[in-house]
DNA sequence: AGCTACTCCTGGTAGC
DNA sequence: TGCTACCAGGAGTAGC
């Protein structure tokens, strides 16, 4: 690469122009690979590693590799100038997007947990992990060092398809709702792969520019008020841990309060 | 340990 | 029509 440009210093995560530009120049791509929601650029030189670029997307970032002259547009917030006139550029409209040197990936992203479309995510894994922790699910399938990868709309979904609430705490999980979670998890996360993602409003696309359309799957996540397609009771929104969270109250039955026992005035 | 609240941002939209 | 106020999202942080 010959170099770099920052338009938005927060993108790249506390780091400096300089220090991003020292990464880059003169070094080479000598792959690109994932882990969980960031995108791992690992850069050489001269045939020797030389640390990585880490990448976060969050909700509106894109990444795209444009001709150096074309028009950036009023979102570009860093580009990375690449051989032959052309440039790597992180558009992103809401600024929330990362894209940050450093020497290893985790220095970036931390520990993760297990990445859900590999053999270590395994259904008997699954059950003592949520044995192990007292969470609401919600929360905890949001909660990168948990597992790695699942947003919002995966988790409303995955949690519909299981037939499990929210709210529910996950050391209460039967090994049978367990296997069925693991089972859905994937399926989810597969089938929107296969259908590249979801596009409910125009920031969502593919470095192609193309919507993807697995939002007409949606059995719950932003149906609010709208007939359950399993059962037909209007589905509801509420807010777990500031995040909409979508559910059906007939499929996904409430957890039992707990019994609170009243003490007696002393 | 695990919860809530707050922050970062801006385009879209609901409500007037 | 044009204005304002609020919402959405992932993840880091602080406080309890």
């Amino acid at each position: 690469m010959r170099g770099s440009c920052v338009e938005w210093e927060r993108t790249l995560g506390g780091k400096r122009p300089q220090e991003l530009e020292r990464a880059v120049r003169g070094a080479r791509v000598a792959r690109v690979g994932r882990r969980g929601k960031f995108i791992i650029l690992d850069l050489e030189r001269r045939g020797r590693e030389a640390g990585c670029v880490v990448v976060h997307l969050r909700m509106t970032g894109r990444l795209s590799v444009e001709p150096e002259r074309s028009e950036p547009g009023p979102w570009m917030r860093v580009a990375l100038r690449l051989d032959k006139g052309e440039e790597l550029r992180f558009v992103d409209v809401r600024k929330f997007g990362r894209l940050v040197p450093a020497s290893r990936p985790a220095d970036v992203h931390g520990e993760l947990g297990p990445e859900p479309l590999e053999a270590r995510f395994s259904a008997d894994w699954l059950y003592e992990a949520l044995r192990g922790r007292r969470r609401m699910l919600k929360p905890l399938l949001l909660d990168q060092r948990f597992l790695a990868g699942l947003g919002n709309i995966y988790v409303d979904e995955a949690l519909h398809a299981a037939r499990l609430h929210p709210l529910r705490r996950s050391d209460g999980i039967s090994r049978a709702k367990a296997t069925l979670l693991h089972a859905v998890i994937r399926q989810t996360l597969a089938e929107a792969i296969e259908r590249e993602g979801s596009s409910f409003d125009s920031f969502y696309r593919t470095p192609e520019g193309r919507p993807g359309s697995y939002q007409h799957q949606f059995q719950v996540y932003g149906r609010t008020g709208r007939p359950c397609r399993s059962c037909g009771r209007a589905v509801v929104r509420i807010v777990v841990s500031q995040r909409g969270t979508h559910l059906c109250t007939r499929c996904q039955p409430r957890p039992r309060a707990r019994r609170v026992r009243i003490l007696p005035p002393s």
